[in-house]
RNA sequence: GCGUCUGUAGCUCAGUUGGAUAGAGCAUUAGCUUCCGAAGCUAAAGGUCAGAAGUUCGAAUCUUCUCAGGCGCUCCA
């Protein structure tokens, strides 16, 4: 529809101003405005008034001028130039059939470049299981990825597993601990949560290799592998359960120690050997091997270990070789790493654009107005499956996405408990459900005879604008990666069917009105649609 | 100090590439059940869009400054 009288202002503007280059200058919006009597409204006048020197009302009025009758548009000028358009109710109410003829509503949100493209996120260490703290960005990547499926992408998401670096050797002691407090003798703050013992009992059952504890403490503990993989392993796999859970599924789990298999070409060395050729490396005189950058950066320290940072560049690189955009969904405390990520990938020949790192701010958590802090070494966390059981997936998924990601968020748990029959999510399931019932009871409607152009209460007219805008809302949410705007949507939606409900009868027991059956047809697809999307179910039942 | 994200109703948040009188939910107040599900509906009340200046016909939105908060500035991961 926008798109049609758009074409009809790029009509008439090229016949009021020929040769004339303000094509490009017309937009034509959704009136939003609650005091105004149109649908769609350009502000076209008022932009060519300063180019034209002219009054935007005169200039709307030439342009006028020249717009074509057509029937079911009305064209009204409104002070200071606005050029509006009111829509008639029979075009209107064909978005109704659109609607329930369509076999795909999402079918628009295609993109014409299909790449291959990686999206990384979660990658929580495999130190603890996941907590509140970590919901942000487990359900925001996730949905992300799902959007760029849709768009028709060849999608890899992907966990990143830090399975190499120290933070593994102190999860192992902490486990050994609980075998022997030798382990723990020459470390401080080891992992204190419940499922280090836990793994403790299972090493011993299963008879599981311990290391030798060094007679001097000048030795340090030496961990056979097949002992610390173990330990990995189970603790992947509670991670694994707990996005099971969630019914989030990853592609790809790519191991940080796959990087120093002997076949692998991104070896941490090879990648210290390209950038020594290409001359990217900063020397101080010191033992250290730096990568140059606005601040040179350690690649590896002065006791010949790899940074965290040299392994991550060698799986970004490894990334950019493979794919045609690399995401990374990170914690807003990583924005300090970008720069030097992105250096490193540039000494490395890559082109940065590649790149996308989409920041997720953090949510504070409280209990009770006191602030809690998530700290997966002192054990002091709440895991991402105890609020799942307390307020469910869906109240969880809903939550988080009706949030835009650069905003900070404050969540209290208590009070996310206590008020979850509030929780918006179930105010759209319930129209859903209350849609359901009435159609299970009409039984089959799709055949009988109906008149949508008898819809013409004020609560009807307002759901069918709503119904209008779900094209360009889903369009903009997928397209955009904005989840949140889908849920504003949805919870609108939702509003002007209640509204309508409670205040015409649908089922009349005289006559049916089919008209009004389809309409709440469409309402219900709509909703189901938009709910899928977002990875909520829409009970038929509640 | 530098970088970065933010500041909108009592609380939690929306607000489209700058558009018309600022939007929800929760909380508060007052109403609504012979009738399709009250997890609902109808209203009321609630705002100096942190503050100031600027650009513009027009600013919550763009620019600059000030104030306040989160996060980061490791040979940590």
């Amino acid at each position: 529809m926008k798109k049609i009288i758009k074409d009809i202002l790029i009509n008439a503007i090229n016949h009021t101003y020929p040769n004339s280059e303000f094509i490009g200058l017309i937009e034509v919006q959704n009136v939003t405005a609650k005091n105004v009597e149109a649908d769609f409204f350009s502000n076209i006048s008022m932009k060519l008034a300063k180019q034209l020197k002219e009054n935007p009302m005169h200039i709307a009025q030439e342009i006028t001028k020249n717009i074509s009758k057509i029937d079911d548009i009305q064209v009204d000028i409104v002070k200071p130039g606005y050029i509006n358009f009111i829509v008639h109710d029979k075009e209107k109410n064909n978005v109704i059939s659109i609607i329930n003829n369509s076999n795909d509503l999402l079918g628009h949100c295609k993109t014409d470049d299909k790449l291959k493209i990686n999206v990384e996120f979660v990658s929580a260490n495999p130190t603890g299981p996941l907590h509140v703290g970590h919901g942000r960005g487990v359900i925001y990547g996730n949905i992300i990825a799902k959007f760029l499926k849709i768009q028709g992408h060849n999608v890899t998401k992907e966990y990143y597993v830090n399975d190499h670096g120290n933070q593994i050797r102190k999860l192992c002691l902490s486990v050994f601990s609980h075998i022997d407090e030798l382990y723990a003798k020459s470390e401080d703050d080891l992992y204190q949560g419940e499922y280090t013992k836990e793994i403790a009992v299972l090493i011993k059952k299963n008879n599981i290799e311990l290391p030798v504890i060094p007679k001097t403490s000048d030795h340090l503990i030496d961990i056979p592998e097949d002992t610390r993989n173990f330990i990995v392993k189970n603790m992947v796999d509670r991670i694994k359960t707990q996005l099971n859970n969630l019914n989030i599924k990853f592609d790809n789990w790519f191991y940080e120690t796959s990087l120093f298999d002997e076949k692998s070409k991104y070896k941490p060395d090879h990648l210290i050997q390209k950038l020594e050729k290409s001359g990217n490396l900063h020397n101080d005189g010191t033992n250290a091997i730096m990568l140059k950058a606005e601040e040179p950066r350690v690649l590896v320290k002065s006791d010949g270990t790899y940074t965290y940072f040299a392994t991550d560049l060698a799986y970004h690189h490894l990334k950019m070789e493979e794919y045609d955009v690399v995401i990374d969904v990170w914690g807003a405390d990583h924005h300090g790493y970008i720069p030097r990520m992105e250096a490193g990938l540039i000494a490395l020949g890559h082109k940065t654009d590649k790149l996308d790192i989409h920041l997720i701010q953090f949510a504070n958590l409280y209990r009770d107005g006191e602030k809690i802090s998530m700290s997966t070494r002192k054990g002091e966390y709440v895991e991402l499956n105890e609020l799942g059981d307390e307020i469910g997936n869906d109240a969880i998924n809903f939550f988080y996405l009706t949030k835009n990601k650069d905003q900070h968020l404050d969540f209290d748990l208590n009070v996310a408990i206590n008020q979850n029959k509030n929780n918006p999510v179930f105010y759209i399931q319930y129209a859903h459900a209350r849609i359901e019932k009435i159609l299970t009871e009409v039984g089959r409607y799709q055949d009988k005879e109906y008149d949508l152009q008898s819809l013409d209460n004020k609560l009807e007219k307002d759901l069918i604008s709503t119904l209008m805008n779900f094209n360009e809302v889903a369009t903009k949410t997928i397209m955009k990666l904005q989840p949140h705007l889908m849920t504003h949507f949805l919870l609108k939606l939702a509003q002007d069917f209640h509204s309508y409900y409670a205040n015409i009868k649908i089922l009349n027991q005289d006559e049916i009105d089919y008209s009004k059956i389809h309409l709440i047809a469409a309402v219900q697809k709509v909703i189901k649609c938009g709910l899928d999307l977002l990875n909520i179910n829409s009970p038929k039942v509640m």
